[in-house]
DNA sequence: CGGTAGATTTCGTGA
DNA sequence: TCACGAAGTCTACCG
């Protein structure tokens, strides 16, 4: 990784155009190719980046990033008026990153603890195809069927998603009468407004508490 | 802006946990507050980070960036087991980043050659309001109303917008055979081909030739 | 401060 | 390679 502290211009030029006037900023250019302009401040995203895969080229001051052909094509000029400071540094291999709690989890959970969303509830399949993408889980119960869409956090688009999937789930006779449960761990009030009026149902679930469920024998251990 | 090349392991515990295993990396602190961990690979994105309002702390090889309070708490912890540089860099101010070629722009050329949507199309009105929000052009031509979704990429969920901004503008008995046309600079094949199914019209337009349009003067220069 | 929509979204996955 | 969906999305804007 080259770490440059430098008062240089910047230009993209590619799904958008963007200036950037002189000023003193970071560049990081990657072992992989990547190229980020930071600035002092504006937080998480870069002021201008390239993502792999690049071509970086330097002649006298001036850094160019190109990436992709023809009408796609994208170009990064860093143009370095004074350098500050410009070092490298080897970091070897880097282990990925391990997450926890993301919306694949809490689908895992649930489909380990379906009658949390109602009595005599049980799971008939998980990622259950349609033609417009699986929905996450098919459950049943004494009713019958229920589209379950599992999100992290609940919103209209999730509402919208349910009900694109259910549009293609009823079309089978067997699941005419299907139902459509919205699942999250936040649930937005426009979510559920939108839901209820659709004539869907919704649920707020605790990721921890449906694996309490699952394991019921470390909830004593903790009691 | 200082910067550290640390070998260091580092957990994160907020929307979700995740923990980074020991390995050399960048660890940035801007004056703002944020805090990011870049590793020499995996482009744009930081692999841990914090945006502000932090609380940042460092007490013997320990940085603590802590936000929030109660049930929204974060926590983002940096153990640095070996420092291998760090520096300090003032950068001033800076300033803004000028973009152009994004949706906003696009509308605004748009609005200034309707007429590109179709013959004797004409310009009602930008931003039409509607109860779910407002509608990108209103537009109107010997046959009537249409209303006219701004994209630079069409996709489903733009086609999905559009069917929800017309069930509104059509419940006005003005508008009520209102049409509605998505306008994006690339198409998606499924979008085009809902968009269809749902009796909507799709034009794909350029940003470059739609300025040309407005201003022909300047394509005489060219010519 | 919460909600919505845009983003050079980025990033992963599956066809 | 393409298309779709998630993301600790982030960020700006509006109420």
């Amino acid at each position: 990784m080259r770490l440059i502290v430098a008062r240089c211009e910047v230009r993209y030029q590619g799904r958008v155009s963007a200036v950037l006037p002189t000023a003193v900023r970071l560049l990081i250019l990657k072992q992989d190719g990547s190229v980020l302009v930071h600035s002092d401040a504006g937080g998480f995203k870069p002021l201008n980046w390239m993502t792999p895969r690049t071509r970086v080229t330097e002649t006298d001051g001036l850094i160019t990033v190109e990436k992709g052909t023809g009408a796609r094509a994208e170009r990064l000029e860093i143009r370095m008026e004074e350098v500050l400071s410009d070092s490298d540094h080897d970091m070897g291999e880097a282990l990925g990153l391990e997450k926890d709690g993301v919306e694949r989890d809490l689908q895992e959970a649930l489909a380990a603890a379906p009658d949390v969303l109602g009595p005599g509830m049980r799971l008939v399949r998980r990622e259950y195809p349609t033609p417009v993408g699986p929905v996450d889980l098919l459950c049943a119960d004494a009713e019958g069927y229920v589209a379950v869409e599992v999100k992290r956090v609940g919103t209209i688009l999730a509402v919208e998603q349910l009900c694109r999937y259910l549009e293609y789930i009823r079309e089978d006779p067997a699941l005419a009468s299907c139902r459509g449960t919205l699942v999250a761990e936040t649930m937005k009030v426009q979510a559920r407004t939108l839901a209820t009026s659709r004539g869907l149902a919704t649920a707020v679930v605790d990721i921890a508490e449906l694996r309490g469920m699952r394991e019921p024998e470390l909830r004593l251990f903790g009691a």
